[in-house]
DNA sequence: GATCTGGATGTTATCGCGAACATCATAACT
DNA sequence: AGTTATGATGTTCGCGATAACATCCAGATC
């Protein structure tokens, strides 16, 4: 039953407790060829003997076919992310390829490293969050000769297929309707966004709609780091103490949003009329605060399904290699923050 | 610069460009044994300018040693595990081992086919969440031969190291501190708990030290999917209806308790002395509620942390192979809602 | 009965790399 | 000068599996 002495099994193994050739272990373990049922059976009992587990190293070298798909992302405690990996694994649990995770922690390096640690697994596809990545970054997903498709923003262009939403445009679409609220007097609040390319997009498209009615952003404050629940009261308090006349506040993201809708609540404004507010994401967690906070749908479960879906249809034989731009549409929801036109 | 034809380049390739045989080109990149500053310098420029990524597989098979700790956890989409991880990347990002992770979806059949498919790339140790698991996989962790730390929970029998706080012990002591708080008519929300084990052994520790004081649960309430912010408040008045004199709420996460919270507040109880309130876990993430919730924290970094540290201690040549048990000390928290005795 | 067919099995070569050992020069001793 | 270290490199073999081909045998076909 247990691999007393300490040398590792192998198909070897199973193959002189089965009485059968390598060979027969190999295509039995692995539904391949033709084996009779009386051998099969003999194999899987002497495998499931020994707890026998196959070495998909050895396995993948010998056949240059892994079953893997490099998944690299900038965080996973950040509400986004997880929702993506979702999409992408209920697609990929239907074929037998395996999403693995590696993480950059929004620098360039860190993507950079953890890329190069994932090709060299040598695995059937890349999904990677992002459109900008280092010219090394670049190359080495050319060079990799597999698929590769870039996730969660359109506005640029990709190494091959890409999948998301137009930052750009999203900003844009809140901005038209904020302006149709009938707002005026607005406050921006969001991440110091060095690396957030996303944040940054949104926000250009947000101030330029803005900017052809004429409307500036009256007020603006970042942050990094803390509790964003917590950012979003104090920088809201901050906001408000600067100009009390502000009458429309944008986050960019939902969880600073909710940290500012309570502390507006708290202090007995009256939303949506005396001051509206929104933020971005869509995040399902924050169903249940006392107001449903307006916000706009990232389609991060969508982008996910789509991406896996792109690499699945790629690693088939004969399959169409050509690139894919898929664009999706975020939806506003309103919410109980934003009055509607 | 770019690899035109579609042959995957390999050692050779790079030892043909710099005119060195491939053990030396190998050395280079591994950093591993003595290389001239010249050969050094032509391999490395000839590596970067053919974008050549070095087969991990093939090294892997060849060195029989593998970088990857397999990390199998239910899932990354609930709060507690991505600080756990959080953890482990601390401490590994200082070693040159590096997570990979499966999710299990709380279902002992995945957790099986999880554990399979990552011992098949025959990583250097396991971290996994929980000690309930099946025949078969306790088997598989056995024969493995690689160290495993079985992490979150230390009540039970783990198959090798465990790193973890006790359940148990934390539903008792919550259950201490509402009774020296002086409530007497307490009401639980939590999960359906067919497969949380955890929540299960806190609920028997509280109900048990209750038990001694002469103290029952006076009403229950259990949940499974959906916004947990949402059903925390649908649980609580709907507790409230049945039993309007409760005057404590004991629930078995943050998240459900910080929708309970809210519906009070709305509701105009007065907290902690009309009622209290405590959840589970110390969640960062609620830090900026209207209210701080008493909770107790599951030291879910720590326990991630330690379980990374003992994989690392373990996969030196000369370690000591001796199982590991450590059991944190889980601190409860009072926040606004929990009367200090 | 001879030939053909195809299912069931075995044999050999190979995947790309690294461990272990071998080789060769140069420097450092006695 | 002769021996010994040490650094820098190369050679051989094997890791554990699979691809591709080879073999064998029972039944079908003529």
């Amino acid at each position: 039953m247990s691999n007393t002495d300490h040398r590792p099994l192998t198909l070897r193994d199973v193959s002189e407790a089965s009485g059968v050739s390598e060979m027969t272990v190999s295509r039995v373990l692995r539904n391949r060829g033709d084996v009779s049922d009386a051998t099969r059976e003999k194999v899987l009992a002497s495998a499931k003997e020994l707890g026998y587990v196959p070495n998909k190293i050895a396995g993948a070298l010998a056949s240059s076919r892994v079953n893997l798909v490099a998944v690299i992302i900038p965080s996973m405690s950040n509400m986004v992310f997880p929702e993506v990996m979702t999409g992408i694994s209920q697609v990929l649990e239907e074929t037998d390829l395996q999403p693995v995770v590696g993480l950059t922690d929004y620098t360039r390096e860190k993507e950079e490293k953890v890329l190069y640690e994932m090709l060299s697994w040598r695995p059937s596809g890349v999904i990677i969050a992002g459109l900008e990545h280092s010219d090394a970054a670049k190359a080495m997903l050319r060079a990799s000769g597999i698929p590769v498709v870039e996730i969660m923003d359109v506005d640029g262009t990709p190494v091959d297929s890409v999948v998301g939403i137009s930052h750009r445009r999203a900003g844009e679409k809140m901005a038209k309707a904020i302006l149709k609220g009938g707002y005026q007097r607005i406050g921006f609040m969001g991440t110091t966004m060095p690396r957030d390319h996303r944040a940054r997009k949104r926000f250009e498209g947000f101030t330029e709609v803005l900017a052809k009615a004429g409307v500036e952003i009256a007020e603006r404050e970042f942050y990094s780091g803390g509790s964003a629940l917590v950012k979003g009261r104090e920088m809201t308090q901050a906001l408000l103490a600067r100009d009390p006349d502000l009458d429309f506040l944008y986050y960019s993201n939902d969880m600073i949003g909710a940290g500012g809708l309570m502390w507006l609540l708290e202090h007995g404004y009256d939303i949506p009329n005396q001051i509206g507010l929104a933020g971005f994401n869509g995040l399902n967690l924050l169903k249940g605060l006392p107001r449903e906070l307006a916000t706009m749908d990232a389609c991060r479960l969508e982008i996910g399904r789509r991406a896996a879906e792109i690499i699945a249809n790629r690693v088939k034989d004969d399959a169409d290699q050509s690139p894919v731009r898929i664009a999706l549409e975020p939806t506003i929801s309103y919410g109980d923050t934003l009055r509607r036109p």
